[in-house]
RNA sequence: GGUAGCCUGUUCC
């Protein structure tokens, strides 16, 4: 019955819930019973969707009928609550989960550690995570991911010495720093408005051969657009594309929009066009912005013209 | 003994 896994995993990675539902269901109750995995996808997906009712309904039947939960299942579960911004509900699924013999991995942490910053306080996930630490032996290195966590939080909360205080802990501690972490200092530094900083760590990432990709590319994109230099936003997108970094929709989005709004509509077409050449189609959005972008400054027939490219892409 | 699928961090809005 491996098909009919697959097919409630596919059902479920689609969004059609109540079908991926009504299998599990008819197969239970043709004395098949589907395994964890299939399980886990389930309850991932009701999550997904905001149906935490019917995922708990379904981890209770777990846990009653099997097949039994694991750590996989009640991380789903606990970033569902997470989602919705119930983080008292989250962290008592958490505190249960040695009740029913499961263990936290780092990824439970993560997890919670990132809600805690985004529905909390960085004070909240600093609590906690020192709370993990100390629950353990001694000396239990940082995660990274859960280090870039905190420092990304950090950063938006302005507080840039704590920030770079996980970040030294983080390269001290010789533990490969990833293009993530890279990334997250880096969108730090612009934050503070300090691109200088953010270009030498950019350099820095390059000497221990970490390689950009389209969010280091975005980060600089997005302040030098701020700033309204559109020419410096233009050059790097140039310069990422000779590097190989594949940019997504968001690079040109940031430009063409700036441009449209600063007036400068034809250099706005023309990158329109260098993407569209690559194959990068981008949003409604974006092409609203041009054909106004025209149209404010009289040049209808141009409008209509992007209008046609847009019906045909 | 070998092998597969599920869960965590960064960029625009």
């Amino acid at each position: 019955c491996r098909e009919c896994e697959t097919m409630i995993r596919d059902f479920c990675l689609e969004g059609k819930l109540d079908a991926a539902l009504w299998l599990r269901n008819k197969l239970i109750a043709n004395g098949y019973i589907p395994d964890l995995v299939t399980h886990n996808h389930l309850v991932n997906g009701f999550c997904k969707a905001g149906h935490l009712e019917k995922a708990d309904f379904l981890v209770r039947e777990m846990l009653d009928h099997g097949p039994f939960p694991n750590c996989v299942t009640f991380n789903t579960f606990i970033k569902g609550y997470c989602l919705k911004g119930d983080m008292k509900k989250a962290l008592s699924l958490f505190w249960s989960m040695p009740e029913h013999s499961i263990r936290p991995n780092k990824i439970t942490y993560n997890i919670l550690l990132h809600a805690l910053c985004k529905n909390g306080s960085v004070e909240d996930a600093r609590n906690f995570l020192e709370e993990i630490l100390d629950d353990g032996c001694e000396k239990k290195p940082v995660d990274i991911i859960a280090s870039t966590i905190m420092m990304d939080y950090c950063f938006k909360n302005g507080d840039t010495v704590e920030a770079l205080q996980y970040w030294m802990k983080m390269s001290r501690q010789g533990r490969r720093t990833d293009v993530v972490a890279y990334n997250v200092l880096i969108h730090g530094f612009c934050l503070s408005h300090d691109v200088k900083l953010g270009f030498s760590v950019f350099g820095q990432m390059l000497k221990s051969g970490i390689l950009p990709d389209a969010c280091t590319c975005n980060t600089f994109v997005s302040h030098f657009c701020k700033i309204g230099r559109f020419d410096e936003a233009w050059n790097i997108l140039v310069s990422m594309l000779s590097m190989g970094v594949a940019p997504d929709w968001i690079t040109p989005k940031m430009i063409i929009e700036g441009l449209c709004v600063h007036g400068d509509v034809v250099k706005a077409n023309e990158l329109l066009h260098l993407m569209l050449e690559s194959s990068i189609v981008p949003e409604p959005r974006v092409w609203n912005a041009l054909i106004h972008g025209y149209g404010k400054c009289g040049e209808v027939d141009a409008a209509l013209w992007i209008k046609d490219l847009m019906v045909n892409s």
